[in-house]
RNA sequence: GCGCGCGUAGCUCAACUGGAUAGAGCAUCGGUCUUCGAAACCGAAGGUUGGGGGUUCGAUUCCCUUCGCGCGCGCCA
């Protein structure tokens, strides 16, 4: 039975050979009651019908249709001309499932319903406690994992975007970590040619003083360098025939840019040619920018810092050898003074040398596939990059694979995938602006779900009922961050990431309902039941779990999907998944504390059973909650 | 012009990749704090899944068509 391919609605890179290039889709997790009714419906349905067919185990829709649902019985018989109520009554016939389920029946059109036993789940969910890594079976694949993140520009200040390029890219980054994969985070700067010549020379020019810049002073020249050595009118009165004298005007006028131009170009030369002293003010202006990047990781509570710096200029020597590659397989041809790659099946060919002999940025993205690929080793490599550029994504990867870029050091094959996400707009779904309509920084942005995160923690800490009353200043400004922050970063990471998605500070700070804070509150609240309990951990971990209640059964039911979720997460890249899966663990939570006293639970063994559960949620959470790099606190 | 993406409750989003009666959260209305933290819980109301056709036991999901919005289209990155 070959695994159909699964593909992300975010890629457009299919998985071409499932079982090498996406394990993790054929591991599962020994926990999850998926796993051994699918072991035993594939059982029952070879034994029915001679073939090895995926048994379509889901979760129920309904709780009145007990806690699992098989719906295999009717695409089978619709392929063999069956009737599915019939087939799935055989299928249902022959299943073991002792131990297991308490009940099962046939339903509707040709449902199978399957209601688990309570001692099962009990049993399964002890185990769990007591096993590494959440059940989460260790990848198989020992290729790495490359993500491309971040990608910020040399000279210019964050804004929204790179907030969503950051914190998924790392989230995706954590989930292959906590799946046992080798990680790359890859922060492509755009520290390299003639943009950042222009800024060097001008600031040069107005002999600035480089120990003392500021990003802002970078800002300024970056933009300051673009409008002067701005031409384009020229180049329009050119393209439209303007008259002569109108030209020669314009060329009066753009004098100065063109020396600009020629100041700029001569910088680049020098750089590219390694002089000491440019090298040096450039490496400068890496280090002021960067600052600001490093700044925004750690209240993002983002893992990227300089050890993840691999940008344009790392692969500067390595662009000619992409040119030779292409040329040398004929892949690449030369067309107006250029030289493309054609593709058979598209109008538009990749540009990958200009006429004056130039480089691209798809020459050197061209060079990091081959670079990730085979001397990272990744057989995974995922772009963490907005969605306009999903057509160059999409002709670099095809270019690559022409020439056989795309496989490892041993020769397997790696999936390139562009995970292309939407803008971020604001509450009038234009992109982001602050009131006074100047574009938004990631800094304005962060600090005000700080501040905000900030007031509101003091505000409840004035409650002397509260469990944070009393806490000092810097306490609660910890927390305060780490709650604004969880606001923000749940409202990106739990939405569908190839949509545009609408920024409104307002609603995810009210922080009720499904937010980040919602799944904080619950794990503090648990956190706070299990101090006050008194109990050791061991003692909680060694006790005899007893789901009588609904809620207790459910509650445990799901705690047992989380690897199963994980493990979804890292095949579809789908960090949404992490954010549906808390909320529901929270809402069962809820219902659970509810309907179940724990510390002032009837009898002591009902106690112990449902601190158990407790502190299992509390620890799924917060490694759900870690998944998205989100920090949960004890008090808030 | 060509290509790509997106249209689901008033708003913001789901729907386990073709499954049962399309679910949440805000907002609205009505209930729960002398009992483990009310950032919570329970209930009500809210829908022709943009429109039309097709494929089939079954379609928000796949195909065709149409409308609307957004984005991208060789010498910037």
């Amino acid at each position: 039975m070959v695994v159909a391919p699964r593909t992300t609605r975010a890629a457009f890179d299919t998985i071409a050979d499932p079982m090498s290039a996406s394990p993790n889709a054929i591991l599962r997790p020994p926990h999850d009651p998926a796993t051994v009714l699918e072991d035993r419906f594939r059982a029952a349905i070879r034994a029915v019908a001679g073939i090895d067919a995926d048994p379509q185990i889901r979760v129920s829709a309904n709780a009145k249709f007990g806690d699992f649902q098989v719906n295999a019985a009717m695409s089978l018989a619709k392929e063999r001309g069956a009737n599915p109520r019939a087939l799935a009554e055989e299928i249902l016939a022959l299943v073991e499932l002792g131990g297991i389920a308490m009940k099962c029946e046939v339903a509707g059109p040709g449902f199978i319903n399957v209601t688990l036993d309570a001692e099962y789940i009990s049993a399964q969910l002890a185990d769990l406690s007591r096993s590494a890594n959440f059940g989460i079976p260790a990848a198989t694949d020992r290729h790495a994992v490359v993500v491309d993140l971040c990608g910020v520009n040399v000279a210019k200040q964050m804004h929204v975007g790179h907030l969503r390029a950051t914190i998924i890219g790392d989230s995706l980054a954590r989930v292959f970590e906590r799946l046992g994969r080798k990680v790359w985070r890859e922060n492509h700067l755009g520290d390299w040619g003639l943009p950042i010549a222009m800024t060097l020379a001008k600031l040069i020019r107005e002999r600035a003083d480089f120990a003392r810049l500021t990003l802002d002073d970078l800002n300024r020249a970056y933009r300051g360098a673009q409008r002067e050595t701005d031409t384009s009118d020229l180049a329009a009165a050119h393209a439209n025939h303007c008259g002569l004298h109108r030209i020669a005007e314009l060329e009066i006028q753009y004098e100065p840019a063109r020396a600009a131009m020629e100041d700029a170009k001569k910088t680049l030369v020098r750089l590219q040619s390694g002089d000491a002293e440019i090298v040096r003010l450039w490496e400068r202006l890496i280090e002021v920018t960067m600052e600001q990047v490093y700044d925004a990781a750690r209240t993002l509570n983002v893992k990227v810092g300089p050890d993840n710096n691999r940008g344009e200029s790392f692969f500067r020597d390595r662009l000619g050898g992409v040119i030779e590659t292409f040329r040398a397989s004929g892949h690449a041809k030369s067309d107006r003074g250029a030289m493309v790659v054609p593709f058979t099946d598209r109008e538009r060919p990749l540009l990958i040398q200009k006429s004056d002999g130039g480089f691209l940025y798809a020459t050197t993205d061209l060079a990091a596939v081959r670079f990730r690929t085979f001397e990272l080793d990744g057989s995974l490599v995922v772009y963490v990059v907005d969605a306009r550029q999903r057509d160059h994504f999409k002709d670099v990867f095809d270019a690559a694979r022409l020439v056989g870029w795309n496989r490892t050091a041993d020769g397997t094959e790696s999936t390139l995938v562009h995970l292309g996400f939407g803008a971020v707009l604001g509450p009038d779904k234009k992109p982001l602006k602050t009131r006074s309509g100047e574009n938004f920084t990631l800094k304005d942005l962060l600090d005000e779900a700080c501040e905000r995160g900030t007031a509101e923690v003091t505000r409840r800490a004035a409650d002397p009922a509260s469990p944070t009353h009393g806490l000092a200043e810097s306490e609660l400004r910890a927390i305060g961050t780490a709650v604004g922050i969880a606001a923000v970063k749940y409202a990106d990471l739990s939405g569908d990431l190839t949509k545009d998605y609408v920024f409104d500070l307002d609603r995810m700070i009210a922080f009720e309902g499904d937010t980040g804070p919602y799944l904080q509150y619950a794990h503090a609240r648990i956190a706070s039941i299990l101090a006050k309990s008194g109990e050791s951990t061991e003692c909680i971990a060694d006790t005899t779990l007893r789901l009588e209640l609904p809620a207790e059964r459910a509650l445990a039911l799901h705690l047992l999907r989380y690897a199963q979720m994980t493990l979804d997460v890292g095949r579809t890249l789908e960090t949404n998944r992490v954010g549906a899966y808390l909320s529901q663990l929270a809402t069962l939570f809820n219902g659970f504390y509810q309907a179940c006293p724990v510390l002032k639970a009837d009898d002591a063994a009902t106690r112990l059973s449902r601190l158990r559960l407790c502190a299992m949620t509390r620890a799924v959470l917060a490694d759900g909650l870690s998944l998205y790099g989100i920090i949960a606190p004890d008090r808030m």
